[in-house]
DNA sequence: AAGTGGTCTAGACCACCAT
DNA sequence: TGGTGGTCTAGACCACTTT
């Protein structure tokens, strides 16, 4: 066994630095989403310290979200589920006791596009290398209610123009097809008149307000992957968040 | 000591069995906000369970926020500030390199109302109870960017409109003068567009885009105190959220 | 029965803070 | 110097899952 031993110079304590080796290999894709890690006692005997070390290693991660442990039977790398978070942002029961629904998709475009200022700083690629640019609507009752506009790597996602994505999710191809399985976004969100444009596809008037979405989505090692930008039908979209 | 002890029959931990204990002593006002609480060995005897399982349960109240720990000092009752995570919200950066600035704030109105049903439902009282009404103002540079309508039950902040409000932060009052301190909050945002009356106050043109925010906020027991709702000028209003 | 994670113990040693 | 929390050990016993 190769093990990457710990370092007792290193200040960090043990338990950090065993959390960031198996950040490591699963960012290597040695581990991948959904398997099963080493137990902790293999872990331990192959790090060479005690199992209450490694318990509170895997603690941290589960708190961050990275593993999930279920007793008896193992410890999993997590697989991150976005169209849960997503939809929660819709006010999906407002005013009737419909049951949840996953909207629909369309995709209207993707084309090859050199990446403007904002768009290579927020992927944080070479303003030189291209990108895809995808318009999308989402429908639901077959209604369009939001429009979205999204930039990812033409290197990273070669190949995805050929694919079809229509009505799917593109998180999970994203970590199907191109093993890059988003971890985590973060979200701007500001009210806006709709432009005639956005009116027309989503079905309301010029100047209704709309609610604009910017997101970026990050992969492991907090490595953003994609940029969108979503204009969502006001009198559809509610937003909950809890504060702590 | 009259120690409330642990229970073995309890199907619970113990680390969260001394967990809730702790809550308890915050929430019934014994250990307060900011205060050091005994240490580990002390709360280790006094309920008979080793320090490990202390250590355990002081670590999932430091992950709620309940607690604050410094090495060397002692385990305190975190105290919640909530100005920063509300001036999270705002682009108090947004196109300048202007250094943050708490808003100032003035209070137009405060009125004693029978509250209707959303309100009363929202915060958890009888609908036959009184409620303060207040609205305000908030300004960045002396101009008008949010306007707020804040809904207090009177029992619990009797005296509140005989107290100078202006330019203060409303949760710091509720905290100091009413033994209230907010602990957690939850938000529900959509865009709308101004009426005649929230565009004259805020200095931009009727049907102009808006955000509209409503918060409920929580003091300790999960117990609503405050339900406000917010316009903001959609031009100075930007929300960030992470999705983890 | 064997293997997994979940809880708990009773220590040890360290780093930090006050005095 | 004594008290605090932070890390770590080397076990024990339990609950759950699979074979």
């Amino acid at each position: 066994m190769i093990s990457s031993n710990l370092d007792l110079k290193n200040d960090k304590p043990f338990y950090l630095q065993l959390a960031e080796a198996i950040k490591g290999r699963i960012t290597d894709n040695t581990w991948r989403l959904g398997m099963m890690i080493p137990s902790e006692n293999e872990l331990a005997k192959e790090y060479g310290i005690s199992v209450g070390t490694v318990k509170k290693a895997l603690g941290v991660l589960v708190q961050e979200g990275v593993l999930l442990r279920r007793q008896g039977k193992g410890t999993f790398v997590a697989s991150p589920d976005f169209s849960k978070s997503f939809s929660r942002f819709f006010r999906y029961d407002w005013k009737s006791g419909n049951t949840v629904e996953t909207p629909g998709s369309k995709v209207l475009s993707i084309k090859v596009i050199r990446p403007d200022d904002i768009i290579s700083d927020k992927l944080q690629i070479d303003p030189n290398q291209q990108v895809f640019r995808m318009k999308r609507i989402r429908t639901t009752q077959n209604k369009p209610f939001v429009i979205e506009d999204i930039y990812i790597s033409c290197e990273r996602f070669r190949g995805i123009e050929t694919l079809t994505l229509d009505q799917r999710l593109l998180y999970p191809v994203y970590n199907e097809k191109f093993s890059t399985p988003i971890i985590w976004a973060e979200e701007y969100l500001q009210p806006e008149s709709a432009s005639s444009e956005a009116a027309e596809i989503l079905g309301i008037r010029p100047n209704n307000p709309v609610m604009c979405v910017e997101r970026i989505a990050y992969t492991h090692g907090d490595l953003p992957v994609e940029w969108r930008r979503s204009i969502g039908r006001g009198d559809l979209f509610r937003y909950h968040i809890i504060i702590r």
